[in-house]
RNA sequence: GCGGAGUUAGCUCAGCGGUAGAGCAUCUCGCUUACACCGAGGGGGCCAGGGGUUCGAAUCCCUUACUCCGCACCA
């Protein structure tokens, strides 16, 4: 080898030229080409709020996992990647950017206020870009899409059209979730129940014409100043006669009708009263609906009470209506008891503002009609959600769906395409209008926008070129979609990946995906939440800057299991340390190895020795396993197998093994060609199948490898090869390790220093396995330090004898004062071999497991019997 | 309330019908010319409790307890 590597690994020397090397080499970037079998998969778009956090950089590099293992497998790959414009969430975060300045969204304006948030976008999207950059992503940026960019909205608004027009969207005044922080309505997902200790208060209702109370309890006490009725329980003895009267209202001193409802009202819960506020309750709403009730609002779009609450409360807020209502209801003797109660408030789950109910003019999506064929795409297995668990919970919410509130009233996002005249015609069109179609006068666009999860609803095609009817010859949409796999968190499993499953079975006719896997959520060591408050979070790029990608990505493949992700500083050490030995082992072998890959030719099977045989079978399953994993999405276990392998077969084995031939010790020049043959297979082999998980350590070593392809990302990925398989070199090549490992604790157990040596006398059950044994003796004397091996001779008495894997072996030891503790430890594996064989010999004793057992199963305890036999005999004599 | 998941070595988890595993931590011994981010070896578990099915159960079924996550929500 010409090139050598540097003697310490630092990934800050080469990270960021390899991921420079292979932009230019252009390999993110797929052919557009129908006939070649791909590969796509669009990532979840990050919100352009900030930069990435760890959940980031957990999806995004599982994604990158599966993409570079398609694209080594042969497949013709895409990753497009993008960003998403997040309605609500970007827009607050620039609103806080402006109440630093001083100044109101208002202050600014509508288009002024947009600016704003674009030039945010501008410098957080390139910001997060850099960040997947860092961290081997390997995304087609030549293909990069943005929420709100021209084509994708036309999308959008094609969509948002053609559903109008099919009569899925409408718009109608309905109860909905209001958020009086964001002044905005919401969707039924975007709110979150908070368990909260709030109280209930009992308060008296006077009866018209009577000196009795009807006792009501409430958690809202100033929604009172809404009521319009009180309802009980039409069977209700108690309160049966009371129906059709009046209730005076407190403080408002209003008359409302006491209403029987058997919907609203449970018997048993409280008093079995309830006060009706339809206008800032949905049960209140419907049960208003029910009985004639009007509606009053008394809390405005603000959170602020409004003029219909009286002008002791208008214009103050909710809150604070709250105490003076209580206060009120005191002074008046009204208030019965306050008792405390646990219940949980609806909030706001991006700010955290507990949520008004309110009656509002907003658009609607009829969810139904799109539902139905996105449960059997999951049914009929169209579609599969890994882990499958996650199916159920999928099911149970797409069949109790409600429609979707996907109206806004934001200024960032998609402004719906909707014109209203001032004769209150409204038209929905793909053109902007200017006059209205049906009279004639002028018309004004709607100001709402669109729910940001309508857009990304459409992330899989729409980035694709698809725009709507006559859109569908785009070439990347012909090659592309549908897209194969989809990667994200379970956490927004509704949020998006139901909304795109409908849309896309709606609009393509396909299901945008076959496959979903939903990741885990990473937690700290001790299994919380990252959070600031905390302070508890890992920036992937400060891992990043101390130990490299490879590591972290190492880290966060090896933990993900679809379950929730413990990430501490030490398991991100312990595979950093891996990383350590991955390129001090290619060090090593580079040290030897003095032909290139090019160069090297095929490897002559008929030469190998048992010890290459091996290795080389061993290397096979591990590239079954692998394969077989990833396929699984099983990262953890493909992540583990070829740790296992790389370390502690092929380090801590196959090169020991190996070095005293290398080093010129032991064999023939021949033989030293082979092992530094075999030496190479192993290390590009390992470096491919290691290369989804660690892109930039392998492409860095095996550049220096001399390889045909000019980047290992571009070469092929190991597949199983059956003529690797060798069970037989598998059996003997461990009975050596076996033998060399039992030397070792024998030589620690009765404590004799690495300077002494034995002799070792072992014997093969046929002429082939002797020959084996001695042409592997200096392995044995070698690896645990013995002065001689015997295959022929008979060990003399006094000899330790043992039998490993099968073989009997004897050994000799210095003369030396055999210690208690040592006895005690020879006592305690014969007692435990015993016990064994007794379990065993009681299974075979047992007629019906004879009987019912599977043959094999019956005869490997055969087996087990016979060996725990032999060896407890052996173990008997050292007494 | 409905649904789902979990309870295995000190910690984090894998195993999901046939001799209890890994990583980290811990202890002992070693600076053997790839690596001390190393090597060799050791200790440590009635697989949450109870019942059942089976020749055989950490693994399947029932049940109890606790934890977590969805969904719904009673004023």
């Amino acid at each position: 080898m010409k090139e050598e590597l540097a003697t310490r690994y630092e990934p800050s020397q080469f990270e960021k030229r390899i991921y420079a090397f292979w932009e230019e080499g252009g390999y993110f970037t797929p052919v557009v080409d129908k006939e070649r079998p791909k590969f796509s998969i669009v990532i979840p778009p990050p919100n352009v709020t900030g930069r990435l956090h760890i959940g980031h950089a957990l999806v995004n590099t599982l994604q990158d996992i599966i993409v570079r293992w398609k694209r080594m497998s042969g497949f013709n790959t895409l990753w497009l990647p993008g960003t998403d414009h997040a309605g609500i969430a970007t827009q607050m975060v620039v609103e806080k950017q402006l109440e630093k300045e001083g100044i109101s969204r208002f202050d600014l304006g509508r288009e002024k206020f947009v600016e704003r948030v674009w030039q945010w976008k501008e410098q957080h999207a390139t910001e997060i870009k850099d960040q997947l950059t860092r961290l081997g992503a390997s995304a087609d940026w030549s293909r990069e899409r943005f929420t709100l960019d021209e084509g994708l909205s036309r999308a959008v608004r094609y969509v948002f059209v053609k559903l109008y027009d099919d009569g899925l969207i409408y718009r109608d005044l309905a109860m909905v979730n209001w958020c009086p922080r964001c002044r905005t309505a919401i969707s039924d997902v975007e709110v979150e129940f908070k368990e909260t200790n709030g109280k209930l208060y009992h308060i008296n209702y006077p009866i018209e014409g009577t000196d009795r109370f009807l006792t009501v309890a409430t958690t809202r006490p100033e929604t009172m100043l809404g009521d319009t009725g009180v309802a009980v329980h039409p069977e209700d003895e108690r309160y049966a006669d009371l129906i059709g009267k009046n209730a005076i209202l407190p403080i408002m001193n209003r008359p409302i009708p006491i209403v029987g409802d058997a919907i609203l009202v449970d018997r048993e819960f409280g008093t079995g009263v309830v006060k009706v506020t339809p206008a800032h309750d949905k049960n209140d709403y419907e049960a208003g609906l029910r009985n004639n009730l009007p509606q009053v609002q008394v809390i405005g779009e603000e959170g602020r009470m409004t003029d219909a609450a009286g002008a002791d409360f208008s214009g103050i807020d909710r809150k604070e209506a709250r105490e003076r209502v209580v206060e009120m209801l005191r002074e008046q003797g009204l208030l019965v008891k306050i008792d405390q109660h646990q219940h949980n408030v609806a909030v706001h789950g991006k700010c955290d503002t507990p949520i008004e109910p309110m009656i509002s003019r907003q658009w609607f999506v009829k969810i139904e009609p799109l539902a139905r064929p996105a449960i059997d795409a999951v049914r009929n297995g169209e579609i599969t959600i890994t882990p499958q668990s996650w199916e159920a919970t999928y099911f149970n919410w797409m069949e109790n769906i409600h429609d979707w509130t996907i109206s806004r009233q934001l200024w960032w996002g998609h402004r719906i395409p909707a014109f209203h005249c001032t004769n209150g015609h409204t038209t929905v069109s793909m053109d902007d209008l200017t006059t209205c179609p049906q009279c004639g006068a002028e018309v004004t666009q709607e100001t709402d926008v669109l729910d940001t999860w309508f857009s990304s609803g459409l992330w899989p095609f729409s980035t694709l070129g698809w725009q709507g009817e006559g859109s569908e010859d785009a070439p990347d949409y012909q090659v592309f979609y549908p897209t194969d796999t989809l990667i994200t968190g379970f956490d927004i499993l509704f949020f998006w990946v139901a909304r795109m499953i409908m849309m896309g079975l709606r609009f393509t006719g396909k299901a945008p995906f076959s496959q979903v896997f939903l990741n885990g959520l990473v937690r700290d060591e001790q299994g919380r939440k990252m959070s600031k408050t905390i302070g508890n979070v890992i920036d992937p790029l400060d891992v990043v800057n101390e130990v490299g990608a490879d590591a972290l990505r190492f880290t966060l493949a090896v933990s993900a299991s679809g379950r929730d992700i413990p990430l501490g500083k030490s398991q991100i050490q312990g595979y950093s340390a891996f990383v350590n030995k991955i390129w001090n082992a290619s060090r090593f072998a580079m040290m030897h190895i003095d032909v290139d890959l090019k160069h090297a030719g095929p490897i002559e099977r008929d030469n190998l020795k048992t010890v290459e045989r091996w290795i080389l079978s061993r290397l096979n399953a591990v590239t079954r396993e692998v394969n077989k994993q990833l396929s699984l999405f099983r990262f953890d276990e493909a992540s583990k197998a070829i740790y296992q392998f790389f370390w502690h077969e092929f380090c801590d084995w196959y090169i020991e093994m190996a070095k005293p031939v290398l080093l010129g010790k032991h064999g023939t020049d021949d033989d030293r060609k082979l092992a530094k043959r075999v030496l190479l297979e192993v290390l590009d082999r390992s470096l491919r199948l290691l290369h989804p998980f660690m892109p930039f350590v392998t492409e860095e070593i095996w550049l220096k490898l001399g390889g045909v392809e000019p980047s290992i990302m571009i070469a092929p990925y190991p597949i199983t090869e059956e003529v690797l398989e060798d069970s037989e070199a598998e059996r003997l090549a461990n009975a050596v390790r076996a033998i060399i490992t039992t030397v070792r604790n024998l030589r620690a157990e009765r404590g004799y220093t690495p300077k002494d040596r034995f002799t070792l006398f072992i014997r093969g059950s046929n002429p082939r396995e002797s020959n084996f044994f001695r042409e592997y003796a200096y392995l044995l004397t070698e690896l645990a330090r013995l002065n001689e091996v015997s295959v022929e001779g008979e060990p003399p008495a006094g000899a330790h004898l043992d039998v490993v894997e099968g073989f009997s072996i004897a050994i000799v030891f210095p003369e030396k004062v055999v210690s208690a503790e040592q006895l005690e430890k020879v006592r305690r594996d014969i007692e435990k071999t015993r016990t064994e064989l007794e379990a065993m010999q009681a299974k075979l004793g047992n007629e019906q497991f004879v009987r019912n057992a599977p043959p094999q199963i019956v005869q490997a305890t055969q087996a087990r019997v016979a060996e725990l036999q032999k060896k407890l005999e052996t173990l008997q004599q050292n007494q």
